[in-house]
RNA sequence: GGGCGUGUAGCAUAGCUGGAUAAUGCGUUGGCCUCCUAAGCCGAAGAUCCCGGGUUCAAAUCCUGGCGCGCCCGCCA
């Protein structure tokens, strides 16, 4: 609770001098209390203990004597050593209201920092459909996308395409030389392509993909297709535009299908860069040359050539290869160019990445400071498992992100169905879909990224306590007292721009649970931006909704035609902070449901 | 073998820049709709915070040694 914080630090500082410590190391110890019931904020004050040679609790004691009262504090009380404070439920409401109407802004929506954040996510191989585990990076780096411009930050959200590779490669030559008959008869005794998907290039081309995987494997000419693919691949590294070409006619398609199903998620991108773009601009090329003048260069036997990153501290395998022996470049000498150019465009980059290229990144980061450029913060996360095991598309253990939306939707209508009987069917559909969507993305964003993480399909398709729907159903519930405040003729504007109306001396613990909940809000998502940690802001969010239902259930704001300003007034500054909130995250805030 | 990450009630998680009675949801269980949407609210039971050692006034949190799980250790992407 910053703004407590900020209000009382200079009575604290004063009260801690009178008790005779002048140091301000007390100041990071003051943070907010374990427990809401203790306050919010404590000192703890046994490090004291040594230095004014009296005991923890008489230290605390003698601290809480010297603060003298002050608007802002509601109470101040110690136990065993802690000194807590509480803020006022008067000062809060009084701060948070301060006329809604004008500052309503400054909650929830909090003012442009100027500050460039460019954030690559996803980056997925453009060579099937979304499954679950692939579709994390996207939602992580979506939901961070969003937060970063709820907290006022300029982002660019940028889709990285690997259009030169050999997983392209082997999609183009599939695509080529591989007929319909010749894929089904391939994969015959797998699943087929589920009829619902048919038409969408990624589950169709994906076939041809697949296929391709067991013919290189098992065809009596495998090694022809093996030096044709080869070929295929080398020539687009060296920026050969016709192979280039060839490779987007492949895999645009497939690309546009796994863009489709993000945009159901709510996910979309502001620039795609092409990976060949490094190479036909002869960046890579440079990059090489100059690598060459490092005094950690190194050439292999064969003439490939690397940098010797033991030599600046790196463990295990310390050679990086950045030139093959043919001369060509590798997918990690172009991700650099790519950090180059991507420097020149913003303040802050971010990278949104699975465990598995932590090495890579590394060495590209360590690379960077050879360069003397700065280094990315990157996002790292584990992967999705299947209760069966690890998601596998060869052994078809996966869950394709399009089927999980279709079941979510299914069962949210059936939920919306059960409940809401007197519905339209449009009105189902709508809602059904917007809390299915929700409750997906909500289900991956809630965990921290490190995690390891297991799908399940009942957590995924919850819709209670913990889950999206939860939230959207306090806020659904904030909207309706707006609706029912209308059809009493309640001037919504004119009570939200009254000002200094008096408050109640006591408050019902609905109420003041719920203005803690707000005042803390802004410090969560400052934190969750800062540290890249989503899922702080959507455990905040969770206890918001809990604390508006509280309230709601403590506090009518319409009684018998007549409106509660105060309460009124705090049920909209929370309307709009879970509003934005759930934007930030993703999470669709419809007004009915 | 080496590196990185992770291990918290029956299950899934939060807390990890050290601080009090370890928090939340599911599940189990007891209450609450003549009142702005019960997808809700209030209560109860349920924890050797993986194990051992160390630092400290204080350890789930930091250090160290084990064990389990995941990922990486390509002139692949």
């Amino acid at each position: 609770m910053q703004m407590l914080k900020t209000a009382i630090e200079p009575l604290l500082e004063a009260a801690l001098e009178e008790v005779g410590i002048n140091n301000s190391h007390w100041k990071s110890m003051l943070a907010p209390s374990r427990e809401l019931d203790q306050g919010d904020l404590s000192l703890p004050c046994f490090p004291f203990a040594k230095q004014l040679g009296q005991a923890p609790p008489a230290i605390a004691e003698a601290i809480a004597a010297s603060i003298p009262a002050h608007e802002a504090i509601g109470e101040v009380n110690t136990v065993a050593g802690y000194l807590n404070i509480k803020a006022s439920p008067i000062w809060l409401a009084r701060t948070i209201l301060s006329s809604p109407q004008t500052h309503g802004h400054l909650f929830g929506e909090c003012q442009p920092t100027g500050r460039k954040i460019l954030i690559e996510h996803t980056s997925a191989n453009p060579n099937g459909p979304f499954h679950v585990g692939r579709a994390r990076n996207a939602i992580l780096g979506d939901s961070l996308v969003r937060l970063h411009r709820l907290f006022g930050n300029e982002v660019r959200a940028e889709y990285y395409v690997d259009d030169m590779g050999k997983q392209v490669g082997v999609l183009a030559w599939a695509l080529a030389n591989l007929s319909e008959e010749d894929v089904e008869a391939t994969l015959k005794g797998r699943d087929g392509l589920n009829p619902k998907w048919k038409g969408k290039a990624d589950h169709e081309r994906v076939r041809w993909y697949q296929a391709a995987q067991v013919v290189r494997q098992e065809r009596a000419d495998k090694e022809a297709i093996e030096q044709e693919i080869g070929r295929m691949v080398h020539a687009s590294e060296h920026g050969d535009q016709g192979v280039l070409d060839a490779f987007a006619a492949a895999y645009q398609p497939v690309l546009d299908g796994m863009l489709t199903t993000l945009a159901r998620l709510g996910i979309s991108f502001d620039t795609f860069t092409k990976e060949s773009m490094f190479v036909t601009n002869g960046d890579v090329g440079r990059l090489m040359e100059l690598f060459r003048t490092f005094e950690i260069h190194g050439t292999a036997d064969n003439g490939a050539e690397f940098l010797d990153l033991g030599a600046r501290g790196l463990k295990g395998k310390t050679e990086f290869f950045f030139r093959r022996g043919d001369g060509s470049s590798l997918y990690a000498t172009r991700d650099i160019a790519y950090h180059m150019w991507k420097w020149q465009q913003c303040d802050d980059l971010i990278n949104v990445l699975g465990e598995d290229h932590k090495l890579q990144a590394k060495q590209v980061g360590m690379t960077l400071t050879e360069l003397e450029q700065k280094v990315p913060e990157v996002m790292f996360y584990s992967f999705i498992k299947l209760p069966e095991g690890k998601m596998s598309t060869r052994k078809g253990n996966v869950v394709f992100m399009d089927d999980l939306l279709e079941e979510a939707q299914a069962q949210a209508a059936a939920v919306v169905g059960a409940l809401r009987p007197d519905y339209e069917q449009n009105q189902v559909d709508e809602i059904a879909d917007a809390a299915g969507k929700s409750a997906v993305r909500f289900n991956i964003i809630k965990v921290s990224p490190e995690k390891g993480f297991t799908f399940r399909w009942e957590e995924a398709l919850a819709f209670e306590g913990g889950s999206a729907p939860f939230i959207m159903y306090s806020h659904v519930r904030a909207c309706s007292i707006v609706r029912r405040c209308q059809s009493e003729g309640v001037d919504i504007d004119g009570e939200l721009a009254k000002a200094n109306i008096e408050l109640p001396e006591s408050m019902p613990s609905g109420m003041v649970g719920l203005l803690r909940a707000l005042a803390v809000h802004n410090d969560v998502l400052a934190k969750a931006v800062n540290d890249r940690r989503p899922h702080l802001f959507a455990n905040h969010l969770l206890h918001l909704s809990n604390c508006f239902n509280s309230f709601y259930r403590d506090c009518m704001i319409v009684i018998d035609g007549e409106v509660n300003t105060i309460n009124l007034q705090v049920s909209e500054v929370a309307r709009r902070m879970m509003r934005t909130g759930m934007e930030g995250l993703g999470i669709v805030p419809i007004e009915h449901m």
